[in-house]
DNA sequence: CGCGATGTTGACATTCATCAACTCGTGTGG
DNA sequence: CCACACGAGTTGATGAATGTCAACATCGCG
């Protein structure tokens, strides 16, 4: 029933925990805080800007929290006060290196976070370390909105790639959603946004075969990262190694790879140098049964 | 890729799909209101009290919101006021056979519904006519509170046993957490608290193999039911079929009848007669790896 | 008594996981 | 500059988990 799962542990100590060497990343400069000494992964990389020395003038400051607002407007219009509480919010911004832990499974947070650049994940471990990815967030997502509400963290937020996070105290939350009613709705609605995502999830690892659960990521991901303005042409960028993508799909990484040579085969996909490119999103569509309803959300009260 | 659906659709369709006799369900009288051609299924059967001319005291109709407001107490203390809130909410009681969709996929409802007996679903059918049930409501839990700010259903929820539901209108809902943050805070919780079970749901669709994941599923109903007072001993009543299970787990009918079987040949669970007994939970849970945490939330600040 | 729903079983097919090996590119240290 | 390690992708061989099909058993019910 369970033989080889010693061999999944080696593979993923190889090929997953390992940390990357720093690279990099968008605007800003940051630096390592701390890496974790078993699993060898970065925990933290402040932004300096976060530390009270900001280089960063007002302007770009305010413009920080964009991409959130943005989301918010794919739901409903937002006023003026609105735009204003949002953009007033206090940020703390932290860069994360690629596997690592924003958010701690079985802890308490005491702000929640939001993602600004990059992919963050869900995730779930199990005891003989395999995981589970059980949700993908994308800029603008307000990741962990969950916490606010619930006591005890049941999985683990993880940096999916490289990751800007923006950090925002629980109290800042509470006071906003009891002064703006519309927005506290807005957030509630995201979060079950969020539930329809995961329920998607449930039937194609449930009923789906391989090819056409892949296919139906991808429509998710294109739908969802074009709502933000994050695809260019029909190719969007997506660093995902095929062992991460197994662990999104509930996958070995030998099927993943399969997998993805059959859609490159069908002409559907194309997917290199961490950029995939949706070749014929009709026909994936299609193969995945995929309907963006549920990703279309519309708020219909203020 | 695809051979055999033909074959589900014709197992699905006589096994599943036929409706059932009307069997005399709780108190109250009810009866049929109409049953769809296609499938036979019943649609709805409208208790006789909601229709005007109640026969139940004022005291009985005030206790039928009782396991909704039990529910909520799971996660917080009420006040006075918010109980009587929640006591005068406009219900409209309706029965449901086994089967009978109670929200249809692609609608968009004007009530929200919550479940005073049995047991609801959500379900997503594929074209083949397959399907994956990617929640299970018990009662108390108010199932359709999505409806209230998700503009179109994204799945159909259906009566998985008979079922007695309550419906508010929507409007009443909005006013009710307009008035009381407290409450909208606690609905809200509620949806992230079904969100947590749908990740649960993932992790083991996507890495538990078949034994653990029944095995996961019968803790996870424990202790929800048990949280409601609906455990009696170490048994509960649970009425689905092997077929419908298979629904609820991704798997297929034979291969439900055969992890059962293993599961009983443990020594862990017996399953006779639409009712479970949780022979050694302690087992079960270790062999599962069942956290219950992520079912006992509690909100933090009123 | 017969019918239909449900549970059960065996034989077989398919999907997917596992293991091991190989390629390729990249960065690193000698 | 080269040798090397390492991450990542790829491939083939094999086995385990699960699905499919067909048949039969059981039971309640009209």
């Amino acid at each position: 029933m369970r033989s080889g799962h010693i061999g999944v542990r080696c593979d993923r100590l190889q090929r997953n925990l390992r940390a990357r060497r720093a690279s990099f990343f968008g605007i800003g400069f940051w630096f390592n805080i701390c890496e974790c000494s078993e699993t060898r992964r970065p925990i933290a990389r402040f932004w300096s800007g976060s530390s009270g020395r900001s280089s960063r003038s007002e302007a770009s400051l305010a413009e920080t929290i964009h991409p959130f607002i943005r989301a918010l407007e794919q739901y409903d219009v937002l006023n003026e006060a609105e735009r204003a509480a949002l953009t007033a919010l206090p940020l703390q911004i932290r860069i994360f290196g690629k596997n690592a832990e924003i958010v701690r499974e079985g802890s308490r947070p005491t702000h929640s976070c939001l993602l600004l650049e990059g992919f963050a994940a869900r995730a779930q471990v199990l005891s003989d370390g395999r995981r589970q990815i059980t949700n993908l967030h994308i800029p603008g997502d307000f990741v962990d909105l969950h916490g606010l509400l619930i006591k005890r963290m049941d999985h683990s937020v993880i940096a999916f790639v490289d990751c800007k996070m923006a950090f925002v105290p629980h109290d800042a939350v509470r006071a906003l959603i009891d002064e703006h009613r519309h927005l506290s709705r807005l957030f509630w609605l995201t979060t079950l946004v969020d539930a329809a995502i995961d329920r998607a999830w449930i039937t194609s690892l449930g009923r789906r075969p391989a090819i056409d659960h892949l296919a139906h990521l991808l429509c998710e991901l294109y739908v969802r990262l074009r709502g933000r303005g994050l695809v260019s042409g029909n190719s969007f960028a997506f660093g995902a190694t095929q062992t991460e993508l197994g662990d999104v799909l509930g996958m070995s990484t030998v099927h993943v790879n399969r997998t993805l040579q059959d859609l490159r085969k069908l002409g559907l996909v194309e997917w290199e140098g961490g950029r995939v490119t949706i070749i014929d999103f009709e026909r994936l569509a299609e193969r995945a049964e995929f309907d963006p309803a549920y990703l279309n959300q519309w708020i219909e009260a203020r």
